[in-house]
DNA sequence: CGGACGATTGAACGTCATCAATCGATGTGG
DNA sequence: CCACATCGATTGATGACGTTCAATCGTCCG
């Protein structure tokens, strides 16, 4: 389901790399561009794909994942809103990436979007600065699975939805919904489903947080919590 | 130790970034930019610093970590010759970089840099694919900290290493010197240096290694290592 | 209501971390 | 030149922690 664009509706049209561009440049780019809504669990883009297109997420959250020789699937990295996806320097995409939700992308194709690119180097500042907070997040990422306990890791994945899930840059909401499932939350800290069930129900038997369903989690002491990430 | 720049003996001169650059305004950059010599294991930017600098690595090899409470040290990336370090976007350094053989870099001051780029847009477009690469590589990584096995893990770092040490693309080369101390293995795999150890033992046992020293590698059967790697 | 899927819980095992001793290489001082 | 200190690497013994296998529960949809 692809329609055409309209950027006055956008959602992260001040915060996505388009936002760079002069309203004009920004339409001339729009009419290159269409949108398209994927289902949760759909893939976007597979690996080994001709990687001839690139998209701004404007709704929802993906995921990058590689899946070994016995079909597990790894987390590389996900994305948020006014995230960019596509490798521009790649002849072929080496990951695969598969909605987590409902999600809304603005998709390019990729010569079309270069040509844009090398006219207009404010975009190419913008893509730099995506790419450095990417950078940024998949070293908080190594970092959060490379602690040694379980708890650790758990403690400061909720925490770091916490923090996405509210606004205010600082305090983390007390009250959200989790973006991934067991299975997932386990792929990308490095453990399996049952032990991020157990560490959730032990965080819960401590009065740390209070689980509301599958996905429904609210903080109860997120001092404590923070101490148990180190 | 710092000294003026001389690109025409620049061993990375074709491929770090400003490569990018014309000649002459190379020699501007130049100007304005010092080599410094350091040591292995010294710090070159330290997190928390004010951020004020940039570098291209030109010989050598560095470490980007993070310190736990305990003083654990945690590797979140590695940089090779004509990478590069500083986080543009930042007002204070997120991380410390450390040497971890005797390295030499061309550092600018970050305003000055800035100015140089926001003049040179084939620059900027530069430091974007630099930093693909980058994201590329830490991706890597992560897929490695996450299998399973310390086998699988130690493994896959040894094939990585014999990638990077063979100047030819793809076969690896048969013979090198780890760059990383088995601390330093350990601490990018997420294992213990005595788990390190035994791996390695334990590969060569199998016959598929054997180690010369501690720092001495030679493959003895490359396809069965890219076997237990998964 | 029944089926499917994700999440939870339990029990047993295995792997890796931990603690500790030894080895080996390197470098310094007597 | 050797004794000794130092640091990294190796090896061993032990136990904790997370995985594995399996059963059950709960929720969502047909």
């Amino acid at each position: 389901m692809t329609v055409g664009l309209d950027c006055a509706r956008c959602p992260v049209r001040e915060r996505a790399a388009c936002a760079a561009l002069a309203p004009d440049e920004r339409e001339r780019l729009a009419k290159l561009g269409h949108h398209r809504r994927v289902a949760r669990g759909e893939t976007v883009f597979a690996a080994g794909d001709s990687n001839a297109v690139c998209a701004t997420l404007t709704e929802g959250a993906l995921k990058i994942v590689r899946y070994d020789r016995d079909g597990n699937e790894r987390i590389l990295s996900l994305i948020h809103p006014a995230g960019f996806v596509g490798e521009m320097f790649s002849p072929v995409a080496h990951h695969d990436i598969v909605a987590l939700t409902e999600s809304r992308l603005c998709v390019f194709s990729r010569p079309q979007y270069e040509a844009i690119v090398s006219d207009h180097p404010e975009l190419t500042a913008a893509l730099l600065r995506r790419a450095a907070e990417e950078l940024l997040e998949t070293r908080e990422l190594i970092d959060l699975a490379g602690r040694k306990s379980a708890e650790a890791r758990v403690a400061g994945l909720i925490l770091a939805f916490a923090r996405a899930a509210s606004h205010s840059p600082c305090h983390p909401a007390d009250r959200f919904t989790l973006p991934l499932s067991r299975g997932e939350m386990a792929s990308l800290l490095g453990l399996t489903i049952e032990t991020v069930s157990r560490q959730l129900g032990k965080l819960e038997a401590k009065g740390l947080i209070e689980r509301e369903g599958a996905r429904g989690l609210a903080l109860r002491d997120p001092r404590a919590l923070e101490a148990l990430v180190d």
